[in-house]
DNA sequence: AAAACACTCAACCGCCTATGT
DNA sequence: TACATAGGCGGTTGAGTGTTT
């Protein structure tokens, strides 16, 4: 794995290298990773010197194993999110998104893999004490809606999802009618809609994927009681996240 | 004891997007 | 508008380690 090939280190950091990162850092703070391995005469390109920080020597980094609770919510947002793991790491202190990819790939794919054997066989097994089936993921697609004008642009649409094209959201601010109730902010041609794409694109996704968002939509008479519910309260926090804009509930 | 196999996870790669010129 | 550069992301790899045979 290691290597100097084109004259930059490859491979395993050594102690020493993790040292004048962590001082580089510390120093001039996070970013401009351009000029981190000149600072701190490192011999990394600048893509393995952002890694090995976020990855491994940021400061809050939580090791060890996944807690129920992050399991739950992963699973939740990995069926909401798909791969996108920043965005489920984001909402799982500690957890880096190499983490949460690695998580996955190995423990969740080989439940699938163990659940759809079941599946063969049959057994009498409750569902229960499977805890986990594979699901549909609900993949949102970004919209042409950029972050010039994520209020009065417009939905552009899909062939695919035969949306007619330029869906006007007539809503000057979005986010503050984002807790008024589902029928007002989920009906768009038959489709349902959620802020959440980077850059304050919106994300549609159409009727088969909102069966799936019903799921989290069952429990709660309106979208007001979904959004305030745990650990559903992501979806808003993902969308300013991506606004760049700060959120808070209480 | 050792070989074979399975698993984990740090790190790399290539691609995409944003931004600056 | 086109191009260059930087930041960021997901997919993949492979060395190291643990487990089984």
């Amino acid at each position: 794995m290691e290597g100097t090939l084109s004259g930059v280190r490859k491979g395993a950091w050594s102690q020493t290298e993790d040292d004048l990162l962590r001082e580089c850092v510390q120093l001039y703070g996070e970013g401009k990773w351009h000029l981190v391995p000149g600072r701190a005469g490192l011999n990394r390109c600048r893509k393995s010197c952002r890694l090995r920080w976020l990855n491994y020597l940021k400061p809050n980094i939580k090791r060890g194993d996944f807690g129920e609770d992050e399991i739950d919510l992963m699973i939740r947002l990995h069926k909401l999110l798909g791969n996108r793991w920043s965005l489920i790491a984001g909402r799982l202190p500690g957890r880096t998104s190499n983490d949460v990819k690695n998580y996955w790939n190995t423990n969740m794919r080989r439940k699938v893999h163990s659940h759809n054997k079941d599946d063969k066989n049959k057994n009498n097994v409750k569902e229960s004490e499977t805890c986990w089936k594979p699901h549909q993921v609900i993949k949102p697609v970004p919209r042409a809606l950029r972050k010039a004008s994520p209020v009065q642009g417009k939905v552009m649409s899909s062939s695919k999802v035969g949306v007619s094209e330029g869906v006007s959201l007539g809503c000057e601010n979005w986010w503050e009618t984002l807790l008024d109730e589902k029928e007002e902010n989920t009906a768009v041609d038959n489709m349902i809609w959620f802020p959440g794409a980077k850059d304050g694109a919106f994300e549609v996704w159409d009727e088969e994927l909102g069966s799936i968002a019903s799921d989290f939509l069952a429990e709660a008479q309106t979208l007001t009681d979904f959004l305030l519910s745990q650990p559903s309260t992501f979806v808003i926090s993902v969308a300013f996240d991506s606004m760049g804009r700060d959120f808070n509930l209480s």
